[in-house]
DNA sequence: ACATAACGTTGTGCGGTGTAAAGAGTTATT
DNA sequence: AATAACTCTTTACACCGCACAACGTTATGT
């Protein structure tokens, strides 16, 4: 059932799927649809309603074939969120023309803004577990983008790869409090505030002697964040990270000369 | 189905749950086991198969009682994952006794350190999707010694909230990594190395050419990775972040003066 | 002491899930 | 023309969360 980890199946046979490899004259009938037909509606469906709305029987209904009919393209469900994710890949593949003119700050940033904003359009991604790099076309070349905000600014080769993984954890970890509230509004039908205020009265009768830090730091946060800005939170730990990297570069530059 | 979003129901009972406050004289029948019963074997059977193995009739099953007399202890699946992660946030909830003598810096590695290994020993907790925070009394405690490693070094009471949530960002971020490995091969019986000795030949016949930096930058972390460190993509990230609180606390105190 | 209301437990059942298995129909190859 | 390979479909199974109703148990109100 559910979210699971993707690749039980042969893995080979994912990698042909994700990069179209089939395409040799096979014999019985035609297939009524593309796979690319069953990918992109099971993403509509994502999208619309959340990743729990995507069973294979709804997905088979959306292209107009038999439940079971499904699994003549897809070997499984887990192969589909596969598909999934290298599909939504697709935009942002390629960087801006003024892009080696940009210093590598800005790249960086550039990079982050758009995951974010690629993370809040399609916020079921964020409910995956992380299971075995997806190696499909669009997700290459989306990882080619945000390592070439990193090249040539005097990090080596594994250096890159740290520092575009550690540039995706922040996003990560902060456009999930973004996504949140939406998600969570539409499945409950309560907002944040509507939430709060209910469980207002409760937090009163609470004894927070023993959370003496939290109790004066959380209403703070809590009213920023009511307010509505996780992005600052993303911006907060983002610049910390930048600037710890402008350390490290200056320290590898003065150790050079 | 699956993991979807605590906080359907509602959210006052939710809190008593959390915190025991119906201890009061009730009519019916005694109950034939407790609510941290119920809680203690779902904790169980994710930590032992994955939180996809938590069914309500599994839970039920493992403490002795028909599937449907899980409801009258619990309003729906949903408060049993929170109840389940504040039940596992217990331990981590006091901080070490020499924690005042130690440097911020030192405070909040600790902190990292402690987080990454909780996480390694709950793996499942990484695949809930964030929702509102779960206002249980370990995890009010857990967050009041994560705030209390930035306690009184010059940051602001949003600064502290906002220091707290990049570290724990970053954490989550990473050992997702390290999690994966034990995940997927206990899921698809297959090692990192296995699947990549699978995969290797249809790799082959990808044509890298416009992803240049990627294929150049891949093995070198790929090497890394295999090897088996993603703990070393948390240090990468983790100390540019302090780096960058350092250089910001600097900045503040020097404004001061 | 007894009726009653509130509660715990249980069995039945509904609509959903992923997918195994078997069969029918279609097409390219032999 | 025969056959093998393929797509599509129907049926079926074991699971899921949980609504509902029946029944038994216990503390309360009279």
């Amino acid at each position: 059932m559910g979210q699971d980890i993707a690749g039980r199946g042969d893995p080979v046979k994912l990698l042909e799927l994700l990069w179209g490899r089939d395409k040799a004259p096979r014999r019985g009938p035609k297939p009524k649809i593309a796979l690319e037909q069953i990918v992109r509606a099971a993403v509509d469906i994502a999208d619309a309603e959340g990743i729990e709305a995507v069973s294979t029987r709804r997905v088979a209904d959306a292209v107009g074939i038999s439940p079971m009919s499904f699994y003549t393209h897809v070997p499984s469900k887990a192969e589909l969120h596969d598909l999934m994710l290298d599909h939504i890949a697709a935009p942002g593949t390629e960087a801006p023309p003024d892009w080696p003119w940009m210093d590598w700050r800005a790249r960086m940033t550039l990079v982050a803004e758009a995951m974010w904003g690629f993370y809040l359009q399609h916020p079921w991604v964020l409910q995956f577990q992380t299971h075995r790099p997806v190696l499909g076309p669009n997700t290459l070349a989306a990882y080619e983008v945000a390592l070439g905000s990193v090249e040539g600014i005097g990090l080596d080769d594994l250096e890159m790869d740290l520092a575009v993984t550690a540039l995706m954890d922040i996003v990560v970890g902060t456009v999930r409090n973004a996504a949140r509230e939406k998600t969570v509004r539409d499945a409950t039908g309560m907002s944040d505030e509507q939430w709060w205020y209910k469980i207002e009265p409760f937090l009163e009768t609470i004894d927070y002697t023993p959370y003496p830090i939290s109790s004066r730091v959380g209403p703070v946060a809590g009213a920023e964040y009511g307010a509505g800005d996780p992005h600052r939170a993303f911006k907060f730990a983002f610049e910390r990270f930048l600037d710890g990297m402008e350390l490290m570069l200056e320290r590898k530059a003065s150790r050079k000369a």
